[in-house]
DNA sequence: CATGAAACGATCTAGAG
DNA sequence: CTCTAGATCGTTTCATG
């Protein structure tokens, strides 16, 4: 799971283009062919490599508003989170959920085509599940989104400068 | 840009596995590689799939810790807006960023390896870029993240069923 | 004009040294 | 790690309806 400075410039080259041919990714690390496949065969094992999507542009499939939905509850039992996660999991427009430290206990994002739409999202949801403080937030411009996480907190096992 | 069944069930399949196979895609919607292959070109053209990326596990390259940074600020004008973008954009623990309606006006989520990593990002943002009102909200769970969009809104031309 | 079969070339994957 | 070779897949071409 320890990772040295090849692997992280073989994550960052995969991170922005999963495309790139394995042996291009090779002559930019500095590594020919086979041992740049086995580095990437092997992360993927470990699960450090989790999957390799498309990324969509929201706008162009009608789902260009983001709302953030923060949420107090009652209850506080581990069955009763089970269940909403549960719940939530089938709404395919919450694309992520977290629970929350502080006065609010859960936030989630929500991306819709339109505020119309989100009324509709939130109705389903609240007759899906009690609720007891729901507050929702719009985003109006979203000036960043990567799913390019940073990598330079990798821990290095080996002494490479 | 306006996408039929078919299509979105390219899409829905590419949003999961970027790696099936462009004939595999065809079986599974009926259609030989050819036309699937057509129709997949068309969407990356046109930019409704914007690229494909590997998705690392954040535990694993040790950014297990997500933020939510609310922003106040005084300064409204456009030109403040893009330097703030631009700082914003060089920070690598930053993976979404935006710009809200209401009581907050940003809303930024970061990842970091701890509470002492978040601290250290906090201290060398508000060097670059005075922020009047800053509040942090740690996630203990991420329950859902997916870079999987809906697909159900996507806009459709023709009269299938 | 869209489809699909087939052929080509690039890439992946695996083995041996 | 390099070299090699076979399997697989992306991409183009062409015939068909």
């Amino acid at each position: 799971m320890a990772l040295d400075k090849i692997d992280r410039k073989i994550l960052a080259l995969l991170q922005r283009d999963a495309t790139m041919p394995v042996a291009e990714i090779g002559r930019k690390v500095g590594l020919s062919t086979t041992p740049c496949w086995r580095r990437i065969q092997k992360m993927e094992e470990e699960g450090v490599i989790r999957r390799r999507v498309a990324v969509l542009d929201p706008v162009k499939i009608n789902v260009g508003v983001t709302v953030f939905v923060s949420v107090k509850t009652a209850e506080h039992n581990e069955s009763w989170l089970r269940k909403f996660a549960a719940t939530i999991e089938d709404f395919s427009e919450v694309v992520e959920f977290y629970r929350m430290s502080g006065d609010i206990d859960y936030l989630m994002r929500v991306v819709v085509p339109d505020i119309a739409a989100y009324d509709a999202f939130y109705k389903r949801l609240i007759a899906k599940i009690a609720l007891s403080d729901v507050s929702s937030s719009f985003a109006m411009e979203q000036i960043k989104y990567t799913t390019a996480l940073p990598l330079d907190f990798a821990l290095v096992n080996d002494d490479d400068k």
